[in-house]
DNA sequence: TCTGGCACTCCAGCGGTCCGAGTGCCAGCA
DNA sequence: TGCTGGCACTCGGACCGCTGGAGTGCCAGA
């Protein structure tokens, strides 16, 4: 039907209008800056209906329209034509995260970049440890009875603790221990250490046997400890923007929910690269974040996300142009890494 | 004189007073509520002189006075009695710290629990690799041609590189050099890295030396470089609390000046460990921060800071209390290094 | 040197009014 | 049947003037 197209066509711009002007929009507004052929008269009775299905609302009687999580929703689901970024964001992106010196510095700067282009929050998260590879795993020794162990991973990340070993340890036992463990878990990936662990502690020397399984014991804690609590956090000044007029009441629970990290964990956890994913409004389950949108994607080479990141904001965001930046960054990160 | 003693009680109540309610304080509130032993009429008078001094202002005509910073810092200036932690803080402290399972652990900690003690923004920088010690320089070959040099220093610290070397190399000659830097760095503070490396290059087995060469030039490298921007930030949800009414303007300025890093970092440039610093509203260099104060302090355990942590707030802050706890978490965090 | 009294100032809060934006509905037109 | 112009209606935001209260400075008296 004809209507049905226009209907979409007047919520799109009233989506379009209302973020980038941040008033409620009118019938007239409209009807004079999209050109959409028709009069405000009828623009209204398209209004009156998308209100009825719940796609806007007006804050008052005589207040424009606004459009509501699920109109925002209906817009994204509708985007299919993915915005490429302009030429200079591209070469932004390239000058920004070059220079890169080692993790933590890629992920920095990922960070801020990310949020400088959105003018939003960012959010990257550290590369999962379960699905990077073991590069090399490290003994120092810091008393006879305690070792220092170094987990570096092909991600770039490094991992310590301090293992308490059963027995005294001289250093000769320490490097024929570092040999074997690295002969046995270099290149594997750490999801399969646990598979590993058992066997390795049978076949080892019995004056080894001890050793080998405090250290493995202490590799598996890492990997199920809270070392995927790592999240890198930028922009939160872009918050305190129009923090009345995004946000109802204030910015301290959704600041506060940023700092928990595990809110955002959770929403990351289902990422893949390439398939960026927009949570809005009220579909967030946690209450801190129901008057805010998500957008995030995976990272990493492979099909599987080595971790995720995205970028929060007002549900009344740029999804097109977020999206699209979300997902340039993401991409130029899974190079550096697969890289490195 | 009787006068200034009582001028100064005047001034240390209006302080206090103000820091609670929030409320420019009147003459007839100070003399109900602070037991001053004179009229409403007289703390007037004495008003007038502080006033005139440029120790407290008025906001308007009819309004009660306010500290100006001047005034702050004088009452800190005075405020010799160190507030002593009640005994849950100090329980608070054990419990949230002990169990960090490492560095990045420990910081995190402290920066949560700072926040939450002083219901401010807390700010904890990474102990300073120059004033660190070696305690292994592990070096993973990448490619024949690429290595990964892997810093750990007594303070948990691991900062890693990516060393391009000058000629393909194989893994008994990576041993080898392992083996010679560790013999010469490991124990050495980083600070005299740079003085030993010409001559570690020198006295180098000649198939080695521009391996060596390559390497220390990348350790040093890191030294000077961007490594010591690394801070951890927590609480910025404080900052949330009454931004209009703690802050003039917005926090953003304030929250952009944090993610700078470089701003707060040159604050604690001089921290020493024990003796803590306040400085004040206008003190502060940078435009940003005129707004707010800076309680630092430096930890570790000798008598130079590895490093420095403290809190930012608004000037009109528990300064007593605040300088208490940045105290006794440096301390801890001392404590906690020295240890592993 | 302190105190009580007094006149003065000025802001915050309250209620009332007005204006404009936006709507819904209706009758007329293609 | 669907679009359009016109019209009456509603409602919130801005503006205005008023008032009460808090706080001050000053002065005369103890």
């Amino acid at each position: 039907m004809a209507h049905d197209d226009r209907r979409l066509r007047v919520l799109r711009a009233i989506v379009q209008d209302y973020v980038s002007t941040n008033d409620p929009v009118g019938s007239k507004a409209l009807a004079a800056r999209y050109d959409l052929g028709v009069s405000p008269a009828t623009i209204r009775n398209d209004m009156a209906v998308l209100e009825e299905e719940g796609y806007i609302t007006q804050p008052h009687t005589s207040a424009g329209r606004v459009p509501t999580d699920k109109g925002y929703r209906f817009f994204v689901d509708r985007l299919n034509t993915v915005k490429p970024l302009s030429a200079a964001e591209r070469t932004a992106i390239e000058k920004f995260l070059d220079g890169a010196v080692d993790l933590h510095d890629v992920l920095g700067r990922s960070v801020r970049l990310l949020a400088q282009l959105t003018r939003q929050v960012a959010v990257v998260q550290y590369p999962t440890l379960s699905r990077s590879a073991v590069r090399h795993l490290e003994l120092v020794p810091l008393s006879t009875s305690r070792l220092l162990m170094v987990l570096i991973t092909d991600t770039g990340r490094v991992e310590q603790r301090v293992v308490e070993v059963p027995v005294d340890t001289e250093s000769e036992t320490v490097a024929e221990l570092r040999t074997l463990l690295n002969a046995a878990f270099t290149g594997a990936k750490l999801a399969e250490a646990s598979d590993k662990a058992p066997g390795l502690v049978e076949n080892a020397p019995p004056h080894l046997r001890p050793l080998v399984a405090a250290v493995s014991a202490t590799l598996l804690e890492t990997l199920v400890e809270p070392s995927e609590d790592r999240l890198v956090i930028g922009g939160t000044a872009n918050l305190a923007h129009g923090s009345t007029l995004d946000f109802p009441g204030t910015v301290r629970p959704l600041l506060e929910a940023l700092e928990e990290q595990v809110v955002v964990l959770r929403l990351m956890a289902e990422v893949d690269p390439g398939a960026v994913i927009v949570s809005i409004g009220e579909e967030n389950q946690h209450e801190a974040l129901t008057g805010a949108s998500f957008v995030s994607v995976g990272y990493g080479s492979g099909e599987e996300a080595l971790g995720g990141l995205g970028v929060v904001g007002p549900t009344r965001m740029d999804y097109a142009g977020n999206m699209a930046a979300v997902r340039a960054v993401a991409r130029y990160v899974g190079h550096l890494l697969a890289e490195s």
